[in-house]
RNA sequence: GGCGAUGUAGCUCAGCUGGCCAGAGCGAGGGAUUCAUAAACCCUAGGUCGGCGGUUCGAGUCCGCCCAUCGCCA
């Protein structure tokens, strides 16, 4: 039976972009909380894909002498690729190119009309062809006219533009930000907007003419939507909103609004106003949050064109190659940007992290567990005896943890979910240290001590692979098949399976290494962005 | 230029309304031990809590100025 609808996206990325690291963090974010939310039980969608139009892919593709869909096919293909890289579980993987997104964005842009809430305006300014962006008087004689991008001469244009009426949803903002402290998050960003808000707001323009690669006016189709309007209605499109007929609205219209809309910090001003002010238009209900993380930055330097650093899929592959999947993701969810500052991704920093958490911690904890097993019950799990050892209530220990845990992750705090289930592993090697089972493996008189002891550190064991594999599922499935057990985290049993008590009497444990020990990387490791 | 911030042990950071608040984790050094992946455990950081000046019996913890870094805006 499937509980509490969950919706959450990630942005969808441009195809004139080659995939990198944020890419890959977005979506690694929506993923760990999309899976642990379904194995809680949620009926979770989680929506990514590609954003297709606009200038910048109209132009790319001259270049290349192919047509923007063929340029755009071919980009969308290494993103999709990158999906099932990194093992991603989206419910799908939207396209704005695809008929469905453009015949309802003409829907949603016709109601907008409709609401009077779009006119037909006159705009003339100077123009960034490379950014799709006018600039006012002031930035374009400091940038000496020029973009302040890629220093190309800005342009002087005029164009009449169809226009979001933007100034007149101050009010609706202003009470949005007041009534949903959390609507955007983290909190810095929260007052970053509430600063812009206060300065007022003008109309913002929707259309272009000046190029044809994206959907049409649908009263007027010599103007082009504008990519960025055209970008935001995925959102609701995926989910077939603006198309009640569709068999998409039937399964998918339960899930509006979304739970998370999960960006980057520089796409945090049409999330976190345009796109509200565009669905209080349309009468349609907000999202509850709109989480805008940071950026990743590379052994201390920001990743930009010029220095030619950025974490790309071969760079990515690396990593994946030589510590696993799950230590990529691990690392992701638990090292990443989510707060208002930026995050470093060194190589020596990765090593740390893999060495004391998943080869210290939770690899060694598990081998060692397993190997006591092993060596003082012949692999067969022992009985608890009904045996409270040394104070230690491990169900209400356990319990708390998992309570405190889904907590974490509800509120999209990853890294703080996830300590709290390794932090439950170094429990149990506490515990370990504490009550010494092989010294009481020693004495014969002592069996049903020590069978209790196993028994709570392999059973706790459990109920923290249990909380991890949202993370890491690779490992975390090899850690169960080692200890004999078969979990299909699909069906939602989260709950049932945290219950204590879940490992039967006799149930066969192999020894497990879960995490190998690596080298540390050399000094200056320049991996292979140049490839 | 305007508006947020931030600046605490090598690194990442906790420290709300001022008085055992000078801390945690990681790293590093040392020790003891073996169930375990040279792992877990124990001990070790004497750091001007960015600088200067104030308020106070007493300030990372409040006020002013300055310096540095960063974000958003113009």
């Amino acid at each position: 039976m499937p509980g509490e609808p969950i919706y959450i996206t990630t942005p969808i990325y441009y195809v004139n972009d080659k995939p990198h690291i944020g890419h890959a963090y977005s979506t690694t974010v929506c993923d760990v909380y999309a899976r642990f939310m379904r194995f809680a039980g949620c009926d979770v969608f989680f929506l990514t894909g590609t954003d297709e139009h606009g200038i910048k892919v109209e132009k790319s593709a001259k270049a290349l002498d192919i047509t923007p869909q063929e340029l755009a096919d071919e980009n969308a293909k290494t993103f999709e690729d990158l999906m099932s890289q990194l093992g991603f579980t989206n419910d799908d993987f939207i396209r704005t190119t695809q008929p469905r997104h453009v015949k309802q964005v003409q829907e949603l842009v016709k109601r907008l009309i409709d609401a009077d809430a779009v006119y037909l305006g006159e705009f003339e300014g100077w123009y960034d062809e490379g950014q799709e962006e006018y600039y006012t008087e002031t930035k374009a004689k400091d940038n000496n006219y020029n973009s302040p991008v890629n220093k190309a001469p800005l342009v002087r244009a005029k164009e009449s533009n169809y226009y979001f009426r933007l100034s007149a949803f101050q009010q609706p903002l202003e009470q949005l930000f007041k009534d949903q402290p959390d609507f955007v998050r983290p909190q810095a960003r929260r007052n970053e907007v509430l600063g812009r808000l206060r300065e007022g707001l003008l109309d913002v323009p929707i259309s272009r003419t000046n190029f044809s690669w994206g959907v049409p006016m649908p009263n007027d189709p010599e103007h082009i939507i504008y990519v960025w309007i055209d970008a935001l209605m995925n959102y609701v499109t995926a989910l077939g909103l603006a198309d009640s007929d569709s068999d998409e609205f039937k399964a998918r219209s339960k899930y509006w609004p979304a739970t998370y809309h999960v960006i980057g910090k520089e796409i945090l001003w049409f999330h976190a106003v345009i796109w509200p002010a565009v669905l209080i238009a349309l009468k349609l209900p907000l999202p509850k949050c709109v989480y805008a993380h940071s950026f990743w930055i590379r052994e201390g330097q920001k990743m930009s064109k010029t220095l030619g650093n950025f974490i790309d899929l071969p760079t990515m592959q690396h990593y994946i190659d030589t510590y696993s999947l799950d230590m990529w993701r691990y690392y992701m969810a638990t090292q990443g940007p989510l707060g208002s500052t930026d995050a470093d991704f060194s190589s020596h920093h990765f090593h740390e992290i893999y060495s004391s958490d998943l080869v210290n911690t939770l690899g060694n904890n598990a081998s060692r567990v397993t190997a006591m097993i092993n060596k003082y019950f012949d692999g067969k799990i022992p009985s608890e005896n009904a045996m409270q050892i040394a104070d230690h209530d491990w169900p209400a220990i356990c319990n708390d943890v998992v309570n405190t845990s889904e907590s974490a992750m509800k509120e999209l705090d990853l890294s703080g979910s996830i300590s709290l289930a390794i932090g439950l592993v170094r429990k149990i090697d506490a515990f370990i240290n504490l009550t010494e089972p092989f010294k009481l493996a020693k004495d014969e008189s002592k069996a049903d001590e020590l069978g209790a002891i196993l028994y709570q550190c392999v059973e706790a064991l459990r109920i923290a692979s249990l909380l991890l594999w949202p993370v890491m599922p690779t490992k975390i499935e090899e850690l169960w098949r080692a200890l004999g057990i078969s979990i299909e985290p699909n069906t939602g049993n989260l709950h049932e399976l945290a219950a204590w008590g879940g490992l039967q009497l006799g149930g066969k444990v192999e020894k497990i290494a879960l995490f190998p020990r690596l080298e540390a990387p050399a000094e200056t490791q320049k991996t292979s962005s140049s490839a």
